[in-house]
DNA sequence: CCATACTGACTGACCGGTCAGTCACTGGAG
DNA sequence: CTCCAGTGACTGACCGGTCAGTCAGTATGG
């Protein structure tokens, strides 16, 4: 609940310093962030942003949903309602892997919020993002089984983690050094990975994640219903 | 390379002072750790502290590594050499499950390295880690499907990294709150989940991969070789 | 159309607190 | 007495948050 003077602001200028807070917080760490260097890079002065928000704590909260936000908004509208659970998947991966392309920052924030001395944060952020994911997923698997086109005996809750980690640990090595290096190690290849390898590994991973929940070739596999 | 004064301590001070370091740094953070209550905490001065590292960059990335070099141990040591990609599979996570448990720090350590900021650690610490793990997931796939019992199709450097990134998710959740309520939000159940639920989601999981890598019942599938 | 009053966004110098790293000193062992 | 590991007060840089004051814009009243 930032102060309602942020509504009263020019929208750029409100853009700008959501842009710019999220950039900063993702290039320095929350700690790290000097709110001095931020209305700087905003272009305002630093007792601005303090007519906006209460504090840093504050900014950082309203900056990580609004980006939970965009993330979503790119990554699952203008999905099929009715697409079944491996158009989704390749849906949502393609597009949260351009989103993250795009902006990194956001999914180092989101990695941020897994760290020590951000307990505080992770109450109000993990819980919305992660909610709706679940259930969709989910609900997907379930109609995949229903139709015959995934395996029926799939643990369908333990599946539905699996495919989110897995998109989770495609996403992130877009925003972090760490997770860059550690994929090359699996992969091969040079540390940033190219876009074309990228693509690449996408196509893989959603193959593998395919032969994960198909039903065994032989065919129905009568499991009752 | 920290300097040779701290080969020269006794070996519970030297303990006392890693351990505490680890501590404090999964607990704080990285930056918002004060050198101080280190010092404090472990039982020396602030300048002692100084007469063992050079450099609080230095004093973390030796914790770290020493770190990483006791879960490798936990986790790896007394692993039957022969052992196929299931018992090693079983073996490694359960290891790392019970290790994390008590030694939480150290995978908020790990964790802390993909974060903003820490990138100057990342070519550090990733690559010796990952590495061997990855070459020895990737070795028994491939003996796998040798043997018979991985299926002859499946795309093994992939199938290695989701191997891994499943341990990695199954982990974390000890040592962090963000992962915590994550996990929590996929398998139900409250957010640290207790030792039972941990059990049997470690069952679940190595049952859903062992799913993901045996081959189709229908046996054979004959792909030549 | 002007003058006056008022509003609230905006500014940046400043304060209090924190902390990595230093160094002059101490005390105990040889 | 010498040596040196060990000490902790100190320094200087840094930074979150405050606040007294500014000023552009707007409403009111004549």
């Amino acid at each position: 609940m930032p102060k309602g003077t942020l509504d009263n602001i020019a929208p750029e200028k409100r853009e700008r310093v959501l842009r710019e807070a999220a950039r900063l917080f993702a290039e320095k760490g929350f700690a790290q962030t000097d709110m001095a260097q931020l209305a700087q890079r905003a272009g305002i002065s630093k007792g601005s942003i303090y007519t906006y928000f209460d504090s840093k704590d504050e900014l950082f909260l309203y900056v990580s949903r609004d980006g939970l936000e965009r993330s979503r908004a790119a990554v699952w509208g203008a999905l099929d309602e009715g697409a079944d659970i491996y158009r989704t998947l390749a849906h949502v991966f393609r597009r949260g892997l351009a989103f993250a392309a795009e902006y990194p920052e956001y999914v180092t924030l989101y990695l941020a919020v897994g760290t020590a001395g951000m307990e505080r944060f992770a109450d109000e952020l993990s819980r919305a993002v992660e909610k709706s994911t679940a259930d969709t997923l989910k609900a997907r698997l379930r109609a995949g089984i229903e139709a015959g086109v995934v395996r029926s005996d799939l643990d369908v809750e333990q599946a539905a983690w699996l495919l989110n980690n897995t998109y989770v640990m495609l996403v992130a090595p877009l925003a972090s050094r760490h997770f860059q290096l550690r994929m090359a190690e699996y992969l091969g290849g040079e540390a940033p990975l190219s876009d074309a390898s990228m693509e690449e590994h996408l196509e893989r991973t959603l193959r593998l994640l395919e032969g994960l929940l198909r039903p065994p070739v032989g065919g129905g596999e009568g499991r009752s219903r």
